[in-house]
DNA sequence: TATATATTCTGTCATTTTGACGAAATAAAT
DNA sequence: ATTTATTTCGTCAAAATGACAGAATATATA
């Protein structure tokens, strides 16, 4: 498991993979955009992704589940490994700059700092039902907040790039896997998923032709219920089809939108 | 870069990230079959996918790009990262039947043995023109050699299933992109190709239809010449052509068979 | 009570793409 | 000239796509 907080536990090389870090794109939606779930460590005024380091008794895969799971308190939650990154210089510069704040707060640096040598982080993505999380903010960090990946704040790192490449990967797989699921509440409306759709993949798709292939997939299930959204028609909410949908994930579809 | 030879050098941790190796799944395609470049160790009789570390100057790609040219003399390869694998258990038990075999050959295993603790390995896969490439036996290796991605030999840690993951992406992405580029000749046939990609996504693919996709695609231009191939029909040779295919690997096409 | 407003929902039609076929053309061997 | 093995081209019905418009509904307000 891991948090982002300065424990010394963290600098125990007899515990954690050393150089081996792992960041967690957190991805909510809610009004209508896609947001992520970034922190501001104290004493820096910039933000990170959801990251921590692998315990040596843990997989890659439990290391992204615990950390997805510090900061939203849901386990479980849909998860996709998507790109390792590592180089000479991703972190070390910026480091130099970390340890100056450091230095003036009277704080002194860890001696077992391999943190700060090279770096590999194991990038992953997960995505949650925005109402369902319950932010939980680590000891170390000032803020925890989401924030609408089309306004992103001043990144460390190279996690602006992580986000990015997040995101393209999420645009790619959710022309083969039914990922909406993840991101709606259990009922939703059509609206609804076509919007988040309109989101996630940053244009326009028209809403007959939207439905007329989401619902050929028989992935999703028309309720007898409707959503009221007051001066409005209102319109029926649909589930997925815990079925059809796990099958989708395992064999891949295609949604030629 | 990095070989996977047992040379002092690699237990540096002062030169190479520590935990963290590359693997990199090398495809190539001959005799109507797909196949990877595979090493056995001298002294085991299990063999290993092209390996290495990364030296704390280099970045992950580069890493991946020095194993591939160690193995095959070719630089500038199509080199694509898949999957990052990392579990307690993915080498740890092994790592204790190699070293009685080493014990048994008065050969002691290194006092900085950080190699056979936790290990996180990046893998990728790499496409190469078979024909081209002039295998590279490494110092360590007893022999390197083509394997059949369908009849593999017994293989160490859990290589078998990194090739198997490999193969999933390459299915995967050759739906994308124009892949079968890096794996055949400059000039080829369309029997050839199709063949390939029957090859390579397990399924037999109308002739028919195949070609008039793929054509429909732009991306190869029939040449004047024809191939003879003795007693039939001389089928005319093909090329890529380059602007459309770096179209399409930058932004994707989809070749629905 | 009627009307206005904003949103949901359903349907058509021409075009394109797909999938499933068979037959003609060609190169060398007999 | 015939046979054999392979390449290459063509058709057609069915399905999927893309572009488009109008009816239905829930509330507000005139």
């Amino acid at each position: 498991m891991g948090t982002n907080d300065l424990d010394t536990a963290y600098f125990d090389e007899q515990l954690y993979v050393r150089n081996v870090a792992v960041d967690n794109v957190i991805f909510g939606y809610h009004d209508r955009e896609l947001k992520v779930l970034l922190q501001k460590p104290k004493l820096l005024d910039k933000w990170t992704v959801a990251g921590g380091y692998i315990l040596k008794t843990e997989s890659v895969e439990e290391a992204a589940h615990n950390i997805a799971f510090m900061r939203t308190g849901l386990k479980d939650l849909f998860l996709e490994q998507f790109k390792t990154f590592g180089s000479p210089t991703r972190i070390k510069d910026e480091w130099l700059d970390i340890e100056k704040v450091f230095a003036n707060a009277g704080l002194n640096p860890p001696t077992e700092a391999w943190i700060r040598d090279y770096s590999v982080s194991i990038a992953f993505y997960t995505l949650t039902e925005f109402s369902l999380v319950t932010v939980q903010k680590a000891s170390f960090d000032e803020a925890i907040e989401w924030w609408p990946v089309a306004q992103l704040p001043k990144m460390m790192f190279d996690h602006a790039l992580i986000i990015e490449e997040a995101l393209k990967a999420l645009q790619r797989d959710i022309y083969h896997y039914p990922i909406g699921y993840e991101l709606l509440p259990r009922k939703f409306t059509l609206p609804e998923i076509h919007s988040l759709y309109e989101t996630i993949l940053g244009k326009t798709l028209d809403n007959r032709n939207f439905t007329r292939k989401l619902l050929s997939t028989g992935i999703i299930k028309k309720l007898d219920e409707t959503r009221n959204i007051g001066a409005h028609r209102s319109p029926f909410l649909y589930k997925f089809e815990k079925k059809r949908y796990d099958a989708a994930l395992k064999d891949g579809i295609f949604l030629g939108f």
